[in-house]
RNA sequence: CGGGGUGUAGCGCAACUGGCAGCGCGCUUGGUUUGGGACCAAGAUGCUGGAGGUUCAAGUCCUCUCACUCCGACCA
């Protein structure tokens, strides 16, 4: 009966069948719906509103670091597209094409954007002149469309949102400082705000942007061992600029290009929440970004006194947090295991033996405990709580990331370990391509990142076994 | 783009060898309930993903197509 109810309503278990459990967990939780076009998502007001304070979020930050939000138009004619060729050769094969407006034939296509450097580069070209024009510091908040063969929502579909900064500087060492800058805030926000560890380094040639000099990232280690890349930043020297021609004159009446970067986050953070939090009860939500921080339940609410009570503390709690309160007639338990799968950091009980004793039941999402807190000291212990629940996700992250952070000196052991317990593995590399592909030919397993925090696990390669260069953290990724 | 799986009510599924399209959950109304996914009663809901074909008759057989999903290759 009861029994039997709750096994219809559960999810697969992450153990189970991971991909499954994933797709069971942004449904359930409503944070997407499928729509009519292949591979794009409608992304649903509790997943947008994880968006939203993502975003103002990293906005606040972007701002505070000397960044201005433009707009850029969403057509890019083609002849602009392929004015560099790297570029160019990275983006073609999933660019979707627009030929017609109306019914008459266009003269020249105009893409989609999948990104928007073009643009920006002829914009900076226009107006940019003097030393005394740079740097510009110019971020889009924006969605782009990539014709992708195979799609997952938030992870990978045909149009996502995602913000990119573009910027362009003087010098080549104030690009490479904005570069190592914008990591460096993208990893604080995902530790800090999305309670995300993440490892920084930079990207081998073969993984790194089309049409970068050097492109920097970081690395993320979901629930099922796979390493999602969660952020990149690039150098583009002054590739952009030659093909674009963005020059100014410095202070002696010389002739110089710019050098450009730019950097981007995506909704794919959201994924990345959902499959580093979450556990068999679906979502759990770090408070700083959670669209509600705190459900309050009623219990026995057709008793006397208990709805007033509980708005009453709704009333209160809102002046300070995300609060909000579920009154419908469902039965507490559903509402329980409802905002658990929605992974509100913290649920309120209250009923009839609580208002007796002048108190509240709190009840964290990412341990279950309960505790029995006096009204009078709600306030703070709803802010003290939702302090440690942050804290204490960003911890059990670590933990498991390191637990599954393996090493390898060999490619038999490195296949090994990869096949038995999957995640990021720490081995040297000779810094040939050779190797890379070999390694991702046998394995499927690509180089993540080399870390800008080097380990020397043994100086050979662990692939050919010439001199290692360098420590690279490999691993299957998303 | 290659290989597998799936499309039937909002969701999960059933319908044998071709023969009236059904069940559970959810939904609506009324009532009783409420500290871990309540109960009773009465309802509503379908061009079986789409197009063509075979047949007296198609959810079922054939052809094509579209979408979803998983595994590879490609990518944020």
């Amino acid at each position: 009966m009861a029994k039997d109810k709750k096994l219809v309503e559960a999810i697969t278990s992450m153990n189970d069948d991971f991909a499954q459990w994933y797709t069971d967990v942004i449904k359930k939780a409503e944070m997407v719906d499928y729509s009519s076009v292949r591979g794009c998502m409608i992304i649903k007001p509790y997943g947008y509103a994880i968006w939203e304070n993502l975003q103002k979020e990293l906005d606040n930050r972007f701002k505070a670091t000397g960044h201005e939000n433009v707009y850029m138009p969403l057509l890019i004619p083609e002849s602009l597209l392929l004015k560099e060729k790297e570029h160019v050769a990275g983006f073609a094969p999933e660019v979707a094409w627009v030929t017609h407006g109306g019914d008459e034939k266009l003269a020249e296509r105009l893409c989609i954007r999948p990104t928007s450097e073009t643009l920006f580069c002829e914009h900076y070209a226009n107006i940019i002149h003097s030393y005394r024009d740079l740097p510009k510091l110019y971020n889009q908040w924006c969605s782009v469309v990539r014709w992708e063969k195979t799609t997952r929502p938030f992870l990978r579909t045909l149009e996502f949102l995602w913000q990119e900064g573009h910027t362009a500087h003087a010098t080549e060492e104030e690009a490479q400082e904005e570069t190592i800058k914008m990591l460096n805030v993208y990893s604080e926000f995902c530790e800090n705000v999305l309670a995300i560890p993440v490892i920084k380094g930079r990207k081998t040639d073969k993984e790194k942007f089309a049409g970068a000099k050097a492109t920097y990232t970081i690395e993320s280690l979901m629930h099922d061992g796979k390493a999602l890349q969660s952020g990149t930043s690039h150098n583009f020297g002054d590739g952009f600029a030659k093909a674009f021609e963005i020059q100014y004159t410095d202070k002696n009446n010389q002739l110089q290009y710019v050098h450009q970067t730019s950097w981007g986050v995506t909704t794919r953070l959201i994924g990345a929440i959902i499959m580093v939090h979450g556990d068999d009860s679906g979502l759990i939500l770090p408070p700083v970004i959670a669209p509600t921080q705190v459900i309050i339940i009623p219990v026995s609410q057709q008793k006397e006194g208990v709805l007033d009570k509980a708005n009453e503390l709704l009333s209160k709690l809102s002046a300070k947090f995300r609060v909000k309160i579920d009154d419908s007639d469902k039965m507490p338990g559903w509402k329980f295991s409802e905002y658990e799968m929605k992974g509100v950091p913290l649920r309120l009980e209250i009923g009839p033996k609580d208002i007796e004793k002048n108190q509240v039941v709190l009840v964290r999402r990412d341990t279950r405990e309960k505790i029995f807190t006096p009204i009078d000291d709600l306030e703070e212990t709803v802010e003290n709580l939702l302090i440690d629940i942050q804290k204490s996700l960003l911890e059990k992250a670590r933990e498991l990331r390191d637990k599954k952070t393996y090493t390898a000196t060999t490619l038999d052991e490195f296949e090994q370990v990869l096949n038995t317990t999957p995640g990021f593995i720490k081995a040297m590399w000779c810094g040939e391509q050779e190797c890379e592909d070999k390694v991702k030919e046998k394995t499927s397993a690509t180089a993540r990142c080399m870390p800008f925090e080097q380990e020397q696990i043994s100086d050979k390669c662990m692939c050919c076994g010439k001199p290692a260069k360098t420590m690279v953290y490999w691993g299957k990724a998303y």
